[in-house]
RNA sequence: CGGAAUGUUGCCUAGUGGCUAAGGCGCCUGCUUUGGGAGCAGGAAAUCGGAGGUUCGAGUCCUCUCAUUCCGACCA
């Protein structure tokens, strides 16, 4: 390709409003256009990454015997009604009528479409197991797309479906995506972390993140440097800190003026934050049936040293959706904002943390402006209708499995995988018929990878101060000719022109940069486009005997003979390829 | 959906009630130059996000609205 062919071109200054050092540098060397919040045009230098990368996810969806197939972006609602996420999900999901007035929904995601798909051609176990995939568009109306295409709302995603008769079955199928996952990661270039997490909207048993650990990331990672445990903050366990035995006491009603929060409470008491219970007042969305959804009253009590955790609390509860309560909503089952505890309420669901209802005699609202109660206990003092562990693990608290301490990180999500069971083919009736002819559920999985996200997280990664340094596994081209015209000879120019046809016919992908430019900016494109190889043909380098040859980020440069030129390109491809390559590790499967 | 900020040419900025909206980058033409964002000369490109208002006069003040970004809520 030759540069002056290129559609797009490079800034020297970003625009003002792109953040991210990928957005910059995507938006700066020419990969990406935003048309609007959260949907961007990719331009061919990003869509020559993003082929390679689509080449790597079809490589090792072969490899663990996934077949691609396509389904469409736009849906018929029927079906999502059918899995109750037509009812489930708010303005996230997009719903449009055709012309026949007939309800559709643009696709966030495709089990529906697969499970359609699966309980018409799937029927028998011998048909069984299976696993598809497709590469595909998603639209999710996310309220705040940012960071370039780190949270866009429209992106392709490979996602694959495995379908099988039994637990086992699932458990391999989950398995060979949990380390063909790495594979493809590492493959691009990119570390990440597996970790536990939340199913959220998808639902199902047991999911994993495939996170890429940055400051600019949204979800936290709390992880134990000891033992390897990690999980996502929203379902993270800890070991909660011992309990003090002492005698109960009774309660007593004091006044404490001003003392609306923990913090205030605990130092007008002179008592330390683990002797309080804080009360949290929530409302949560239950779902009765696909179509009644009724709303529930929620007083959460967590140790006063602790922070609730409101994934783990809408799970406990089984909530489709969880909100802070309103003032009028607290004063209405009698309790008192600032001042508040399940005692004396009314028409509250109360879940207590495990810690707070073990805790003994803790510090509690009086459910009266201005008055807390001494020596509270759970089960004496006030009913649970739940006890459970609702509070948010921390960098600092006790890993749950060696008691060492946590650490907490911010990461970004790259992929996924859930076990779905039969979250889907219960509801859809993807069924199949087993060796006595009964019909049984199938047992699913989905697993995805969002395509953009991977883009830009790589160059998060692997950049410096001058632009993008590209694995030679996912860059746009191999090689990046700086051609430096000599108006008083054609020697550079047809040595480059020469060494141009060579490449091109070795299979080696060139980008020529023959405008004609001075070598300043021809050389800082270069940097900021981020090739890996670097050839620099100009009548300095001639003089010395050669092409100059570099590596994108290396301080060395050297010259090599013109006609070493495609070997020696030929050696550093495979050079850079084979430090890939070392980087994908069989890695241990963590529950 | 709450809080904050910003909208002036393709990009970055200046312009703080008063003449024809200014500069840099980029772009076009010509000359010159070619190893780390060259020089000279000429040129094109803006209904100052939109609507309404205040005023003799609005890019500038007011109201509404739209868009974008950041923080939060939310979300894979």
């Amino acid at each position: 390709m030759r540069f002056s062919r290129i559609f797009g071109h490079t800034l020297k200054e970003a625009p003002s409003d792109v953040q991210a050092v990928s957005h910059q540098y995507l938006v700066r060397a020419g990969y990406i256009h935003q048309v609007a919040a959260g949907l961007f045009s990719y331009l061919p230098l990003a869509r020559r990454v993003l082929n390679k990368i689509e080449r790597i996810l079809h490589d090792e969806m072969a490899m663990i015997g996934a077949q691609e197939i396509t389904m469409p972006v736009v849906l018929p609602a029927d079906i999502w009604q059918e899995s109750g996420r037509w009812y489930q999900i708010g303005s996230e999901l997009t719903k449009l009528k055709d012309r026949k007035d007939h309800d559709m929904v643009l696709a966030m995601t495709h089990e529906e479409a697969l499970c359609d798909l699966a309980r018409k051609y799937v029927r028998s176990y011998k048909e069984l197991p299976q696993l598809v995939y497709h590469i595909q568009t998603k639209w999710r109306d996310d309220p705040r797309p940012r960071a370039g295409l780190i949270r866009v709302r429209e992106f392709k995603m490979k996602d694959s479906y495995s379908l099988d008769t039994s637990w086992e079955g699932l458990d391999k199928q989950y398995r060979a995506h949990y380390q063909s996952y790495f594979n493809i990661f590492n493959r691009c270039g990119l570390d990440v972390l597996a970790v536990k997490s939340d199913t959220g909207m998808m639902g199902g048993k047991i999911a994993h993140e495939f996170m890429y650990l940055t400051p600019i990331g949204e979800d936290t990672i709390i992880f134990c440097d000891s033992c390897g445990y990690n999980s996502n903050r929203q379902v993270a366990e800890f070991k909660k800190p011992e309990i003090v035995e002492e005698e109960l006491k009774p309660v007593e009603k004091i006044e404490t003026p001003d003392c609306k929060t923990i913090d205030e409470l605990a130092d007008f008491l002179k008592i330390p934050a683990s002797k309080t219970a804080k009360a949290v007042f929530m409302v949560a969305t239950i779902q009765e049936n696909n179509e009644t959804e009724t709303e529930k009253f929620i007083l959460a009590i967590v140790r006063g040293d602790m922070t609730l955790n409101e994934t783990k609390l809408q799970n406990a509860v089984g909530a489709k959706d969880l909100r802070p309560a309103h003032v009028d909503e607290i004063t209405a089952v009698g309790a008192v904002p600032g001042f508040g505890s399940p005692v004396g309420v009314k028409g509250a669901y109360v879940v207590v943390d495990d810690l707070a209802a073990e805790a003994p005699n803790l510090v509690g609202g009086a459910n009266e402006e201005g008055f807390h109660l001494l020596n509270l206990n759970c089960g004496r003092d006030f009913k649970a209708d739940l006890v459970t562990d609702i509070v948010a693990a921390e960098a600092g608290f006790r890993c749950p499995v060696c008691g060492k301490t946590l650490d907490a990180e911010k990461a970004v999500e790259v992929g996924n995988i859930f076990k779905l069971g039969t979250r889907y083919s219960e509801s859809m009736n993807v069924n199949y018929q087993d060796e006595k002819g009964k019909l049984q559920p199938v047992i699913m999985g989905s697993y995805g990878i969002g395509v953009g996200r991977l883009l830009s997280c790589v160059v998060e990664q692997h950049h410096d101060n001058y632009g993008i340094i590209w694995p030679i596994t996912i860059a746009p081209f191999q090689v990046h000719m700086v051609l430096l015209q000599d108006k008083k000879s054609p020697d550079a120019e047809n040595a480059a022109e020469k060494i141009y046809e060579e490449l091109q016919a070795a299979g080696v992908e060139v980008l020529l940069d023959d405008r004609k430019e001075s070598p300043g900016t021809k050389f800082n494109d270069a940097d900021l486009i981020g090739v890996p190889i670097r050839l620099t043909v100009g009548k300095r380098s001639l003089d010395k005997g050669g092409v100059e040859f570099k590596v994108r980020g290396s301080n060395d440069s050297a010259i090599i003979p013109l006609d070493e030129t495609v070997v020696k390109i030929k050696e550093q491809i495979a050079l850079l390829e084979a430090e890939i390559a070392e980087s994908i590790k069989v890695v241990e499967y963590k529950e």
